[in-house]
DNA sequence: ACATAGTGTTTAACATGTTAAGCAAAAATG
DNA sequence: CATTTTTGCTTAACATGTTAAACACTATGT
C-alpha cells in the first residue's frame, strides 16, 4: 500500500486528512469526558473563553473560540438554557449583548479542568514535550501564512 | 500576550484549536474551488477515494475517507442523486453494496485535480517542503499513538 | 433630520458530525 | 436446523459547519 501514483497524492498523505485524524486523536478523550457532563466540545470551548476573558460579546467569543457566529448563536442559546451563562443587553449599543459565565459554568470548568490537564499531561508524556512544541510551532506558523485566495 | 497562567493553557496554545485553524487554512481554498462545482469537501473526498480505489463498499469508503458511516450514507445518497456514483448490490452478500464512480464523477475529479494540485504546490512553496514533511510526520506519529481510553 | 451604508446578531436551509437504535442478512453456535 | 451473535448499512435525533439572507440598530454623509 505504498506510493503507486505519485501525481495524485494518496489520501493518507493528505495534510487535511492528517490534521483531521490528529485532531480526533487528541479530542477523543476530552469529548468522552465532556459527554459525561452533558456538554459538547464547542460548548466547552465557549465556557473556557468566558472563564478566561470575563464578560464578552458574541463576536469576541466567536473569534476566540474559533466558532462562526451562526453556530455560536445556537450554542449560547443552549448554554443559557443550561444556566451555564447569562446574557444581558449592552448598556449603550442596543445591537450588542454581554455574555458572562455563571456560577454553575465556572463550577463545571473547575470540575473538569483537572481531568483535562491530566489528558494534556498524558499527551506530553506519550508524545514528548519537544515534539509537541515542534508540532504547535509548525501549526501556528502555517496558520499565520498569507491566504492564497484573499477574498 | 505570553504565558501568564501556565496552569490553564490559553486557548491559543491549545493543540485542538491549532489543528482546527491549520485545517481551515489549508481547506479554505479547496472548499472555495469545490463550491464552484457544487460539491462539498466530504463529497470530494469520497469521489477521490473511489477514483483511486475503484469499486468499493461503504465500509471501506468510510475508512479511507475518514467519514462515519451515518454521514457516508447521506453523502452516497447525494452523490447518487447527482449521478456522480453508481450503486449495485453485492453479488453474494446481500447486506453489502458496491459503489463505483461514474463517468461524470471521474470527469469532475480530473477537471479539478489540477487546481487542487496547484493549491498543494502553493502550500509547498510558501510553507516549505521540509516543514510540510516534518508536519506530516509529526501528525502521522501522533495519530499512531495508543489511545488513553481504550474503549 | 433623511437616506444610506455599515455593524452585531439572528434565522434559514442544507450538509455533516456524533451517538444510539433499527433492520436485514450472514455467520457462529449448540 | 433453530437460536443467537455478528456484520453492513440505514435511520433517527440532536448539535454544529457553512453560506446567504434577514433584522434591528448605529454611524455617516448630505
Amino acid at each position: 500500500m505504498d506510493a503507486k501514483n505519485a501525481s495524485t497524492p494518496l489520501t493518507n498523505r493528505s495534510l487535511p486528512i492528517a490534521l483531521l485524524r490528529a485532531r480526533e486523536k487528541v479530542m477523543g478523550p476530552i469529548r468522552a469526558m465532556l459527554a459525561d457532563v452533558g456538554i459538547t466540545e464547542q460548548q466547552w470551548r465557549v465556557l473556557r473563553v468566558l472563564n478566561e476573558g470575563g464578560t464578552l460579546d458574541p463576536t469576541e467569543i466567536a473569534e476566540r473560540s474559533c466558532l462562526l457566529l451562526p453556530s455560536l448563536t445556537r450554542i449560547l442559546q443552549t448554554l443559557e438554557g443550561k444556566a451555564l451563562i447569562t446574557r444581558e443587553p449592552h448598556p449603550t449599543d442596543r445591537r450588542k449583548q454581554l455574555v458572562t459565565i455563571s456560577e454553575g459554568g465556572s463550577q463545571l470548568i473547575s470540575d473538569n479542568m483537572q481531568e483535562s490537564q491530566r489528558l494534556n499531561a498524558w499527551l506530553k508524556d506519550s508524545f514528548g514535550q519537544d515534539k509537541l512544541d515542534a508540532l504547535l510551532d509548525l501549526l501556528n506558523e502555517l496558520d499565520e501564512m498569507e491566504r492564497l485566495d484573499n477574498r
